[in-house]
DNA sequence: CGGATTTGACCCGCGC
DNA sequence: GCGCGGGTCAAATCCG
């Protein structure tokens, strides 16, 4: 991850814990939207689009069980207070993207430019090693094309959705499952960060998993690509049990960490999600929790995709 | 025993 | 071209 939006991410402020109430979306803090490592193309497909506007990404938090819909002021984690404490950056500097190199994404992070090793880069390497002489013919032929693509244009990157969760654990339950395929040191950082890779088949969705090392109790999860699959159903039965049906009936893109009453969402100045936040408002994990007790494990949990569902209005499954 | 994790080696892109 | 840092591979190891 380079400097500045490692800068970017571990001077964002976060809002006490309320972990003791007994609402999850008190868990949830919406904020700096700076922080959010995203796409541009994933939502807008312009890259002007994911300027931040000031007006638009004013911070905001829901630190307590007051509904979003009835927002207020008083609700928003107040910009000048996080001016206070924070590094704070031009808006414009701060895009969040994981975007390939054509969209102007400031930071020179791993989070918008990791994906350099993106889903093909697997491949290539391998050819140079050892599997050269195992290939398929299909195989190989995808692995020149994509080698040529990379050598005629820019790479076409997943798409890319970071977010800090406060948590005691790194790896953060999400309703998929994952493998550990690497793990390295982070510069700078006695944290390390973990590589997972979804475990079901043809779904090439990575993921980066790393503390911050300015606040170890902060999770930073980058997300890559989109699921092409329905969660596993021994998962979805705990999700389930938390959310409307209708909500599993669509396989998600991605999927959002859970906001349990031991992990806090935290996340940040993402232009969409301001626009989105109506649809938080009505979403129905709002209402859900509104109905809801305490969840009692941390299998418990509600999900990004449920609480901001137009966020995930990605691409369909193929 | 099979699947998951660990971990050192390797590859690649980028800046100098 | 070289070195560095990030990302991935894959053999070894762990574990249920």
């Amino acid at each position: 991850m380079g400097d500045e939006l490692r800068d970017l991410y571990y001077h964002q402020p976060f809002q006490e814990d309320i972990r003791h109430d007994s609402s999850m979306v008190q868990n949830i803090h919406m904020l700096d939207p700076s922080f959010m490592s995203y796409t541009s193309e994933y939502l807008h497909g312009s890259s002007s689009d994911y300027i931040t506007n000031n007006s638009l990404g004013k911070p905001f938090g829901f630190s307590t069980p007051s509904p979003p819909s009835s927002l207020k002021d008083d609700d928003i984690i107040k910009q000048d207070h996080m001016d206070a404490n924070v590094n704070y950056i031009n808006n414009n500097d701060v895009v969040v993207g994981g975007g390939g190199s054509e969209t102007p994404v400031t930071p020179n992070s791993s989070i918008s430019n990791s994906s350099s090793n993106g889903d093909h880069d697997d491949s290539n390497k391998k050819d140079k090693q050892v599997k050269d002489e195992t290939l398929e013919d299909g195989e190989d032929a995808s692995k020149k094309e994509s080698k040529a693509k990379k050598k005629g244009e820019k790479k076409q990157r997943p798409p890319k959705f970071a977010f800090m969760t406060k948590s005691e654990v790194d790896h953060l339950e999400d309703g998929y499952r994952w493998r550990k395929y690497g793990q390295k040191a982070v510069k700078n950082s006695p944290y390390p960060r973990s590589y997972y890779r979804c475990t079901s088949q043809k779904c090439q969705v990575k993921k980066r998993v790393e503390r911050s090392y300015q606040d170890p109790s902060i999770v930073i999860t980058t997300y890559e690509g989109q699921h092409n699959h329905h969660l596993p159903a021994t998962l979805r039965g705990s999700v389930a049990r938390m959310l409307n049906p209708s909500m599993l009936a669509q396989p998600s893109p991605l999927m959002a960490p859970q906001a349990s009453f031991h992990q806090e969402f935290i996340m940040s100045q993402m232009p969409q999600f301001y626009g989105h936040a109506n649809a938080f408002a009505n979403s129905s994990m709002y209402h859900h929790q509104q109905q809801m007790q305490l969840p009692h494990s941390h299998h418990d949990y509600g999900l990004l995709q449920d609480m901001v569902p137009s966020m995930f209005n990605l691409k369909q499954e193929p």
